[in-house]
DNA sequence: GCAAAAGTGTTTATCGTACACCCATGC
DNA sequence: GCATGGGTGTACGATAAACACTTTTGC
């Protein structure tokens, strides 16, 4: 190795998952009790390994939690503050992801101690976890306002009305629903299905899905996917 | 040192800056020679010291290479593969800042070998800096589209056709003038100087300067900026 | 038949866009 | 007086926002 990379200090690299869910009626962040402080609530996290990239490893602490692949994953910021963890000095890289709820509740692990908590009644986080949250769902609202990440936090058949709640839990507001849909359907990334939702009201709503392949050309341009 | 961080690797941080600057015509990015690869043009980067978090780290290296403090200067991604550096593991901690490129030209220090390229013509860069450069620049694209941040990369006094030109430099498009300039004097953000810029054109331009009280109020807003 | 949620349409104001002419000045 | 870039106004279409009634069905 050369000497001008002898010289300089090595740090332990985390990671840290900022994971949401929707319950149907709140947007919702999973914490976990874990190690070092097992009397705080803090985000699910893990060490960085040799061989694996950061997406990587967030990928693999987040199965290791919730037993889910293929969810979505975007990295929200690093964090680096020399102090932010008082035992040793850490870099943390942290993710946020958007996760199915019902998947998630029917595949977890018992090895964690896990809970949902909505993201307007938060418990005390450990270290700087909460200045992650906070930003998390700075990120969340940013992009989902042009892009349809939405979906990505309701099953594969969802209705109108509970994508209309989803958005109003994120943006803590009312959408006008007759508003909503029109812009909704306008972009025609929706496929209707013949199906109705039962149970729930008397009438019943049509479920939805998404529209894989024009989901995927447009993930990437903007939508101006909201109202307000 | 609890046990479980005792059983962890520790890794190398670097800091990596994608310096923007504007020279009346096209957009630029300063790139470096430096140490170990002598021959490839690389971004100016660095190592996180003991002491400093990420952002420090990330300013201190940009003020050795140009003098300047008190510049933009936003944390862009982190990069961590576990062969982006073939000589040891390194994460890299990926910043971009807009500089103003008059200042930098007068405050230059001699000690680096370093050039401005126009982002349409970059040279082969080291390790995965290209892909450090390509996120960057549509960062930008994207920030620049909903927040006044354009400034940045202008002096103190600049004109509206100044700004149009840096505006059609970033997203490499023509806009047009009645349109552009409507627009931005609708967001109030600029004073109207009674100076006017001499040499350039013969009737001469007015310079104008950000408000800044306004400019910090809504740095945090979507503005919808720009046309297009 | 009534309560509860689903679904749909119209009007108005605002904003985006396209487009063309006059102005001030240096030479 | 003419060439060069600076500065402004208008008309049209598209989109956003506000707003209310009808439909379906389980009970």
């Amino acid at each position: 190795m050369l000497d001008q990379y002898k010289q300089q200090h090595p740090y332990l690299v985390a990671l840290d998952s900022i994971i949401f869910g929707f319950d149907g009626e709140s947007l919702k962040v999973l914490l976990v009790k874990r190690g070092v402080e097992e009397k705080t609530w803090s985000l699910m996290g893990g060490w960085l390994q040799p061989d694996e990239s950061l997406e990587q490893a967030a990928s693999r602490i987040l199965f290791d939690l919730t037993g889910l692949t293929n969810v979505y994953l975007e990295q929200l910021h690093a964090f680096g503050n020399p102090d932010r963890d008082p035992i040793v000095r850490t870099v943390s890289v942290a993710y946020f992801s958007l996760v199915k709820i019902a998947d998630y509740e029917s595949k977890i692990s018992g090895t964690f101690q896990a809970q949902w908590f909505s993201i307007y009644d938060l418990p005390p986080l450990l270290f700087d976890h909460g200045d992650m949250v906070d930003l998390a769902i700075k990120r969340l609202r940013y992009k989902a306002a042009q892009h349809p990440i939405g979906f990505e936090l309701l099953n594969e058949k969802f209705t109108i009305p509970q994508l209309k709640k989803l958005y109003d839990a994120i943006y803590n507001t009312e959408f006008d629903k007759r508003n909503f849909s029109r812009k909704i359907l306008s972009t025609n990334l929706l496929i209707k299905l013949a199906e109705k939702q039962k149970g729930f009201s008397k009438r019943g709503a049509f479920y939805y899905k998404v529209d894989t392949e024009k989901y995927h050309l447009v993930a990437d341009s903007f939508l101006n996917f909201i109202p307000g």
